[in-house]
DNA sequence: GTATTATATCGATAAACGTCGATGAATTGG
DNA sequence: CCAATTCATCGACGTTTATCGATATAATAC
């Protein structure tokens, strides 16, 4: 989980705007090896709902997955992309590791002026 | 807030790099004027512990600031940079709102395989 | 005032990026 | 085996980016 790859996949409103979707994608998708239950997409899916070439998609999931973020899984002809909800966790979990240091300024928590 | 911004702004290591040092830079400026207790840097200990040009250094500042990361105060000669805990925090918790849909294939809280 | 220090801004350059159309590979259906 | 569909990959193009050195601006110190 390298939290720059992530950083940067997401960086970008078309990979973001993809990322959002495929969190969303419940019972969206026009592929019919995909369960109305799951929140996953094909790349027609994706390519009609983005105003990209499809040559473009396919880049962008590229990016996404070599982050780590999203998953993909072949079904017949079609390709299935899915949020990877372990590292989106992780990332998440570390995002909360990083605050400022204490003694910004602030007095550190449980000893307040006492010294 | 844009999240997007943010994002593209951490998705680059130098940045990612001195956004971290920003948020445990307590105590370790070379600047008179800031505290000890202060997490905050001035562009000289930042160009001396990274190794880039100040040029680029301030440009990379530059990209926090525009993303709302960071802010910037003027003590005399110096310029002081922060981070700006509340956009950060928003930032963090916007993320927290970013999960997949329920119905992806698991039983939704509460109502395991009843009905 | 001048000199010094800190930092922003400018201009240039090489590398990375976003996008597309075209082509190729893999699967399904006749 | 052939046709159709899905999708990845390739090559090209223009744009953005990361970086630097040089210069400009602004505050302080003398």
């Amino acid at each position: 989980m390298d939290p720059v790859m992530i950083f940067r996949a997401l960086g970008q409103p078309q990979r973001y705007a993809l990322f959002e979707d495929l969190l969303q994608a419940r019972g969206v998708s026009c592929c019919s090896g995909i369960a109305a239950e799951e929140s996953a997409c094909c790349v027609v899916d994706l390519t009609a709902r983005h105003g990209l070439a499809q040559s473009t998609i396919s880049h962008h999931l590229q990016v996404l997955a070599e982050a780590g973020l999203i998953s993909v899984e072949r079904r017949g002809t079609y390709r299935v992309y899915q949020v990877n909800t372990a590292v989106w966790e992780d990332f998440r979990q570390h995002l909360a590791g990083m605050a400022v240091c204490e003694g910004d300024g602030r007095i550190p928590m449980g000893q307040a002026a006492a010294e």
